[in-house]
RNA sequence: CGGGGUGUAGCGCAGCCUGGUAGCGCAACUGCUUUGGGAGCAGUGGGACGGGAGUUCGAAUCUCUCCACCCCGACCA
């Protein structure tokens, strides 16, 4: 390809919209343009990489035996209500009516798609397993997207769909589809983690997210460094300290606290550590009243597990502010466990802090030297804070490591949900009709490119890994258009590229070195070589790799074998 | 949805407070010079200032209204 006739549409300066550096670095290369919110079109070098992405899936897709299809992103009501998530599903389904006023939606996912198919084409357990995947464009109305293609509306995903004729069959599925996702996501040359997920609403017994590793990453992943734990951390079961309660020695006291209202403030303000303090956060209870949930200062509440507790509201739902100066006379950042007319859980690690620091229940007052049934009964514990990291790994040995990762695939069993809501069954040996067994497995498509540079840049752009690179060599001629011998080397070696069919861009642009090198580096192509005036009069060519430190001289002649082993890596 | 903010040339912004008919940088186009890290000089084109209504002799500027977009929204208790 000719940059010359190529759609380069670098910006020398960032569009002020962008917040993280996936996005701004795509918009900057001229990948992605916007037009709405959340509403992305792909120009012809963030299609490139697009490609490469699909590619890659659809290959080991088909090599574990799955088959490709398409279908609709316009999907009637009725089978959206056959399942029952015509009403289960919130406003991220975009609902619509066609010109007969009858109801449809923009598929947000294609389960139910997936399952009518299914249901008309196959009627014997002979023609299972099997197993229907497509990419194809999803529509979800988020609230807020953001953060470019990372949270799109509309947006690009691999769903694959299985169908076996019982639950071993449904395992047996589900492990080829965990090992062609390895395989993916190491063609795709990243950094990336297996880790076991809450499989949610959609129940089943077995899920696993796929995450890159990138420190903007939205979720946090916990893994041991000693065996193969790793989970999102949401899940992780935190276990009961080791340590006993250190035993009481001062009375306990009250203080003035004025102005502190986070435990940072009072922390600093009082001279202890965050650990030391606790935090009470009230939230509603199942019955419609209030429930306090005690940390330690140090620790984040999980949301999942607190509200798996039989107290408390599920989902999760913290009280209003106004709620908790009614019911408890106090302003929240003076509320604490001593004296406190609500029912109280307390997570085990708070519960053996001795000589703590908690809210006293008045305005700008706390306790010091409180102590757990000395100063109030001693506590319901349980496990409803978010794993640290030296946390102990919860199965086997090792501590754990907490990491931040972009989720970008999930795998998981479906069991039987819309396979007996939708009446699809099959034959079984005797005969007898059998609702089948299904897996679900996605990877978003738009979001790895995202994710991947998210994961792969420098201060001069983007650093694609081979694979996913929407061309492996610049070729930057200096004076293409003045010095006739740059010339002839260059097309010389474009030439003997496209005939190894190398993906070549020739940057013929007449344009200045040093802008020519910045584009280059900014679209983040692997391989550089640059071919100048002093250089092919001294037989030489340069190469550098976008990573590398500096330019390396090689003399032209070499520069066959040189391409050879470049293109064979 | 609640809170905050922004809409002026393709991009980034100034002008608005204190009304008088729109400007800067980058980009684009033409010419000359320059050619190893986002060049210099000269010139050219492009915007009824998000839409609508109002106040006024006169509105980018003041008022009202609609729209679009961006940011924040449990770690504070």
């Amino acid at each position: 390809m000719r940059a010359s006739r190529f759609h380069l549409a670098t910006l020398k300066e960032t569009p002020v919209d962008a917040e993280i550096i996936s996005h701004q670095l795509m918009l900057r290369a001229g990948m992605i343009r916007r037009h709405a919110a959340g509403i992305y079109s792909w120009l012809p070098l963030g299609l490139r990489i697009l490609r490469k992405v699909e590619q890659i899936i659809r290959e080991e897709m088909d090599k574990a035996g799955a088959l490709e299809l398409l279908m609709p992103s316009f999907q009637p009501a009725e089978l959206w209500q056959e399942s029952g998530r015509w009403d289960q599903f919130g406003p991220e389904l975009l609902r619509l009516q066609d010109r007969h006023h009858r109801d449809a939606c923009i598929g947000p996912t294609h389960e139910e798609i997936v399952t009518d198919i299914f249901r008309r084409e196959v009627n014997s357990y002979r023609q299972l397993p099997l197993n229907f995947y497509q990419i194809q464009t999803k529509f979800r109305d988020e609230i807020r997207p953001r953060f470019g293609v990372m949270r799109s509306r509309e947006f690009i995903m691999k769903d694959a769909y299985s169908f076996d004729i019982d639950k071993d069959g449904m395992q047996h599925s589900y492990d080829v589809m965990d090992q062609a996702y390895i395989n993916i996501f190491d063609r795709f040359g990243l950094d990336y983690r297996a880790v076991s997920a809450d499989s949610g609403a959609i129940g089943g017994s077995t899920s696993q997210e796929f995450h890159v590793l990138a420190d903007s990453g939205e979720d946090a992943i916990a893994f041991s460094e000693q065996g193969n734990f790793a989970a999102n951390i949401e899940t992780v079961e935190a276990l009961p300290p080791e340590t006993e309660r250190v035993a009481t020695s001062a009375e306990m006291q009250i203080v003035d606290t004025p102005g502190m209202y986070t435990i940072e403030d009072l922390a600093n303000g009082l001279g202890v550590s965050a650990q030391q303090c606790m935090k009470t956060l009230i939230v509603e209870a199942e019955d419609g009243g209030l429930v306090a949930l005690v940390l330690r200062g140090d620790h984040e509440l999980n949301a999942l597990k607190a509200e798996r507790l039989d107290d408390v509201a599920s989902p999760l739902r913290l009280a209003q502010r106004e709620q908790i100066t009614a019911n408890l006379g106090s302003d929240i950042g003076s509320i604490g466990p001593i004296g406190l007319s609500l029912k109280t859980i307390v997570d085990h690690s708070a519960a053996v802090v001795g000589d703590f620091v908690c809210g006293a229940n008045q305005d700008d007052k706390h306790f010091i030297n409180a102590n757990w049934g000395r100063d109030c009964e001693e506590p319901i514990t349980a496990d409803i804070r978010n794993v640290v990291n030296g946390d102990p790994s919860p199965v086997g040995t090792g501590r754990l490591k907490i990491l931040r990762g972009i989720e970008v695939g999930h795998i998981f069993q479906l069991g039987q949900k819309y396979s007996e809501s939708m009446q699809a069954a099959v034959l079984d040996e005797q005969g007898k009709g059998v609702a089948p067994f299904m897996g679900c497995y996605g990877i978003g498509v738009t979001r790895v490119v995202a994710a991947a540079i998210e994961q792969n840049h420098d201060e001069h752009g983007i650093i694609w890994p081979a694979t996913l690179a929407p061309f492996q060599l610049a070729i930057c001629p200096i004076n293409y258009h003045k010095s006739e011998p740059v010339k002839q080397a260059t097309d010389n070696l474009y030439q003997e590229c496209l005939a190894r069919g190398i993906e070549v861009l020739l940057d013929d642009r007449a344009l200045r070195p040093g802008v020519i090198f910045s584009d280059m580096e900014l679209i983040g192509i692997p391989h550089r070589i640059v071919l100048s005036e002093r250089g092919v009069t001294a037989q030489q060519f340069e190469y550098k790799g976008r990573s590398d430190d500096s330019a390396q001289e090689l003399p032209l002649d070499e520069l066959p074998a040189f391409l050879d082993k470049l293109y064979s890596d």
